[in-house]
DNA sequence: TTGACATGATACCATTTGGTATCTATTCAA
DNA sequence: TTGAATAGATACCAAATGGTATCATGTCAA
């Protein structure tokens, strides 16, 4: 499987995953770090971080006996494109909701 | 499970329920015309909607013996929400569907 | 009224997914 | 130099997921 939309999608389908994207969001971490933040086992943070990787959300690098992720900011343009396509469809359909709510007597 | 975050992503997260909601997008069908745009039975489209309508994503109406599937687009506000949280890591590429975003209505 | 049509409801299956346990390899530091 | 720390590899497991097949139900239309 290698279309990228579908391998974004995929690594942000995950609540841990979407957590740790956000903890990278702040800085870089290794895979021990990251574990600390979790209660499960090394090994299932880092099958996360493979597919974050996959999904090109994420790079590392080694550093000693260390394996640093950083979140890979370019990784989102994939999910972002397809949600472009519906910018007008939710504008308009938003704001007939919100309308139609505004209507509707208390 | 009921954190709408998540259902919303896990919805997003299957290659033929992004294709329905796109052609949701262009107006509203039945499950039985959802089931000929695509090469599976009737009961796997209807699963897909079901795991759409559990995002909130799509609703459903009944016309006679139709079940009439149209597109939700408030259902999206989680996962725009979500992405929000990313702001300062957009570069300039993604700068304007970043703005999109914000313009949205809650 | 009587079928044909659109859908609902189950039951079932194979694969993927999220997780653990265990063992091995590398590297830093006392 | 040697032991602890950090990580990789593999095997395994339970549950969720995506799908089919089958049968039941409600509804439209001739």
């Amino acid at each position: 499987m290698t279309d990228p939309t579908q391998l974004a999608f995929r690594a942000l389908a995950d609540p841990t995953r979407r957590d740790i994207v956000r903890l990278l969001a702040r800085d870089e971490m290794t895979i021990g770090q990251l574990t600390d933040k979790f209660d499960m086992t090394r090994a299932a943070v880092r099958k996360h971080l493979t597919v974050l990787g996959d999904g090109g959300l994420v790079t590392v690098r080694t550093r000693g006996r260390e394996r640093v992720t950083r979140l890979d900011p370019a990784g989102m343009a994939p999910v972002l494109d397809w949600l472009r396509y519906f910018d007008r469809f939710w504008d308009d359909r938003l704001n007939d909701l919100q309308k139609a709510i505004e209507r509707k007597p208390k």
